[in-house]
DNA sequence: GTGAAAGCGCTAACAT
DNA sequence: ATGTTAGCGCTTTCAC
């Protein structure tokens, strides 16, 4: 079992291999000065006492700390989850760790820009899908190490993030060509006030809607929180209590799709024969549940983020301000349809509740 | 932006304040022995050069890293997801480092084992759900440091788990009660090798039909794997297409059993009128989706296992050997229902389709 | 190709 | 209550 034993040092391993500390420094981090036999001596002296190299005894003298921080709102959801999963090992086979620091509500996140804790402490932070304030974006260009803004943008520096506005733009235009033009937008709300890009979201229904020549309902933009179930009922309960209902619900994201559809389901609302539903990231039960959603790469963007993150940590002014943007995707699947009474623009007094 | 001035020392602040080094060091780490005036001046310095002690350094001296590691199968999953989200802000609240390890396949796994690079990189590790071998766990033992167990145990060394056993159960004996007795379960498989418990959920569920004088059929345990679709369907064939067919499946996660009700759905098999599916979990998915399931608590885990983390680093020999094992509770709902034809011991004759 | 020596920034005795 | 001193374990000149 664990005991407070001491660890073997570099002093240890050298005496053992009969060198001097330094070359076993040099043996270890691979430097090509160093003879093969002597190599083998103190791999071997190394692999017997356990060795491993204190990353904050080196850290000290190289002021590297060989880790990359990440900042992120929560860890329980398909996009970050999906994301670190496949920056960790990326870090991970260039030698680094990873360390996260997880701010869930206000007060954490006051008390993260306060002290700022990976100052010091990282080679680089990568800050996912905030969105921040200016002032927190100042307080991070002091932080002494480079910042890539993942799932988000910051005007001049490093950042990697989907079109956001124009994958709301691609959904609604799916409804839109379905023939629909009641077409709902169900934004969600976090705890720590981070965002999910819903705010480009809505831009890009917006804009969709308004290319098709449809005016904006703000009636028709309900925000939903996921925390409770009730929450969902009344969001949508407030729409099919509208004058003129929806026919097809833009969800902000997939999550929050399901437990609409779920919601409508109960109501003996039919999806899609009565009410299409769309949503976006396609998370992995999208799929299971054929949900028509805008599908965007979480790991692809925590791959390219740790990519970015390495390259600034070895020369921070290479892509300095390098903006990476992915591509979203329109998947339909069973989830829309064409709305029940296809509509002609002029005759909407054709109504059905 | 992020450049790579030098940062301010305790020997600047100490400097600034007009005081020596030790005492600046006193002062930041809330020591008593500081008058308050010069404590105000030291403070009001650093502030003013935004320092921030260097853990690196200071665990030099200390022997302690500040942080805590964990290692992890995978993020992407709701399970990982919730207990790190409770985890990592009672670290950041006990003034600690979260560090995560992904392993996501085999070799992954076998590199970690190798080399153990959390070794005097962390105070502690918390392993989350793998189902380790014998040797994977005698090399933890000797990591240096306190290794607890979480989601999984690991004899004579600190845990933190659910009865498994005992939750696979109370959904098996659930679905008894309501009348079912062609019972089938449905476990998941992982790639780097881990078990979200499966072993145990499969011992409770057969302890559960023994206790009823059923006789264990392992025709009704089929594997499916999560990762491609056409798995589950395949699965579902599987069971639809025995002589026999199961009244009702016991998917191992939530998530599978939504797959499988989908799968269903899509075969026009009502749920639960035909037949009835039970997860594990209490996913957040299985709420809005209805679905009848067992509930854990991972976020409780989280908590805990940080806390025993947190005490165990204070003093390795207090619970040492502690096991803490959380309660599952079972959630009825919508997917569960009595079979289609009730049918009593010995008149297995009456069939359909 | 290898060793000796000088720190990196901090904390922990020990003085005062 | 504060300053002085001596390292923590490593990397990095600089000799050889």
């Amino acid at each position: 079992m664990s005991s407070a034993q001491r660890l073997p040092t570099m002093a240890d391993v050298a005496e053992r291999a009969g060198v001097s500390p330094s070359t076993v420094s040099r043996t270890l981090r691979g430097l090509p000065t160093v003879s093969p036999e002597v190599r083998a001596r103190v791999e071997k002296a190394a692999r017997e006492l356990n060795f491993a190299v204190s990353r904050q005894a080196a850290s000290l003298v190289t002021g590297k700390t060989g880790v990359v921080a990440v900042l992120v709102p929560t860890l329980n959801s398909w996009f970050m989850g999906s994301a670190l999963s496949s920056l960790g090992p990326l870090l991970r086979a260039a030698g680094m760790e990873l360390t996260v620091y997880v701010i869930s509500d206000m007060s954490e996140r006051t008390a993260f820009f306060e002290h700022l804790p990976a100052r010091r402490n990282a080679d680089a932070l990568a800050v996912f899908g905030f969105d921040l304030t200016d002032e927190e974006t100042v307080r991070l260009d002091d932080l002494g190490m480079p910042v890539i803004y993942v799932s988000q943008h910051a005007e001049g520096r490093p950042s990697v993030y989907v079109d956001d506005v124009d994958g709301a733009c691609k959904a609604t235009r799916h409804l839109l060509n379905l023939g629909h033009r009641r077409i709902a937008f169900a934004p969600t709300v976090g705890a720590s006030g981070f965002c999910f890009s819903s705010r480009e979201r809505l831009l890009g229904y917006r804009q969709a809607l308004t290319e098709a020549g449809i005016p904006i309902d703000d009636d028709l933009v309900v925000t939903m929180s996921l925390e409770d179930r009730r929450g969902i009922t009344q969001g949508v309960g407030k729409l099919l209590s509208l004058r003129e209902p929806p026919t097809a619900i833009f969800a902000e994201m997939d999550e929050l799709a399901i437990a609409i559809i779920h919601s409508l389901r109960k109501a003996r609302i039919q999806v899609p024969e009565r009410i299409s539903v769309i949503g976006f990231d396609d998370h992995q039960v999208a799929e299971w549940t054929d949900l028509s959603t805008v599908a965007q790469s979480p790991s692809d963007m925590g791959r390219l983020a740790g990519e970015l993150a390495l390259q600034l940590i070895q020369d921070s002014d290479t892509g300095h301000t390098r903006h990476i943007v992915l591509p979203t995707h329109l998947i339909p699947r069973g989830t829309t349809a064409p709305p029940p009474v296809p509509r002609r623009e002029g005759d909407s007094e054709d109504e059905r509740a």
